[in-house]
DNA sequence: ATGAAAGTTGAACCAACTTTCAACTTGTGG
DNA sequence: CCACAAGTTGAAAGTTGGTTCAACTTTCAT
């Protein structure tokens, strides 16, 4: 409602502090209640879901008064935009390094995997944000998840290139993209979220389907 | 929180005419009711997303009066829990019958992803309220993804029985069985509800990656 | 035909939030 | 040290939408 999908650059930058249009702290001091705000607010909607938090609940939590809160976000899906970026951007930062180590293409198929769901086990609240962003946040949910989806495709294309693996059209390479990340996302949910199976162990199974199928 | 999770046998049965305990309709007409009810809502739901939606909304694109609404169900949530119930079911009976030409158990993977897909094309709604369940029926998305999981894994195993693929432990094959479910649901978003490609070919692209793995 | 059970109606009630705003406090540059 | 911008406060207004209920209508078994 409050949103604008518009504004292309302007919004990008801003968004390097999350906070509203416009409503970007100019002091240490805003600096730190923003802050605040951010870090209760993924504590409230982690707890509660989109739909049951309140903005008392987060000015509560961030020990600021209610109007502070307008300070730097025009409404509660704003905040939430906003930590969607930010969890996004976590994911991302985490996996990352891990990837260094890899031997090969598919080895750093391995490693993502793994380094994914340590963090979604040490962050169970991703799922809530993420996931819920496909109801309030529809653009950041679709970004998040074509952004990811391209680094995968771009790996893939890479390790074709030095020919580990088949090489594919870009069609066949965005279903196998698509298809990895599907299993990454689902994987941390059964075993990062609802149980807590060692990730080298699932990693390594995964592993052994991608590198050379079910088939006997 | 009108939730009932226990009288497991009671509430199976009652549930095959999904309305709340003790609310099922008892005539032609109740039905009939109930009916418009539970199609306005899927209507309702799948356009709005749970959150934006009303009950006045409902009741409203069924043309019947507000109170009505509440001869059938406790509240706004359980109709919701309904209809998750309600969609997995159909999901399931589009699915399985596809089933029936497999030739064999990585082919029965191929055909339950290529009929998956061609669903979820016609019934981009499926989304909306499986995935919202996360947060509004969360014991209804459980039950939804193991009993799918379960099902998979199940093929799984007899597809091993039969000497067709790589035998797996209990854990291998509940890696393997989520794996290949998220896939799909993945797969699905991607290439049904925001693409419409081809569903066999998708399916069939997949399938290479199934049967021998992607390594050179 | 009839009366009791089932179903329907929508105005009214109410709890819960979001959002606004004018007064007040804090911090800082000149 | 002071003036002004930035930030903070919380009461109150305003809105929305879920839920209740007592009166009314329809159905159908006897």
């Amino acid at each position: 409602m409050t949103q604008n999908s518009n504004t292309s650059i302007v919004t990008q930058a801003a968004s390097l502090s999350p906070a509203s249009e416009g409503k970007a702290p100019r002091t240490a001091r805003g600096e730190k209640t923003l802050r605040k705000i951010l870090d209760a607010a993924l504590g409230e909607f982690g707890e509660k879901g989109f739909g049951d938090s309140s903005i008392v609940g987060i000015t509560t939590r961030a020990k600021v008064a209610l109007g502070t809160f307008y300070t730097y976000f025009d409404s509660k899906e704003a905040v939430f935009a906003a930590l969607v970026g930010d969890m996004s951007k976590r994911v991302r930062d985490h996996v990352a390094p891990a990837l260094g180590a890899a031997r090969d293409g598919l080895d750093a198929e391995r490693l993502a995997l793994e380094a994914y769901l340590g963090f979604v086990a040490g962050h169970k609240e991703v799922y809530r944000i993420i996931d819920e962003a496909e109801f309030v946040d529809p653009a950041g949910f679709r970004a998040h998840y074509e952004t990811t989806a391209s680094r995968i495709a771009g790996r893939l294309a890479a390790a074709a290139g030095r020919g580990e693996i088949g090489g594919a059209d870009d069609f066949a390479t965005e279903v196998r993209a698509w298809a990895i990340m599907g299993m990454n996302v689902f994987l941390g949910l059964r075993f990062g979220v609802w149980g807590n199976e060692p990730p080298a162990a699932v990693a390594a199974e995964v592993n052994r389907l991608l590198r050379t199928g079910l088939e006997v």
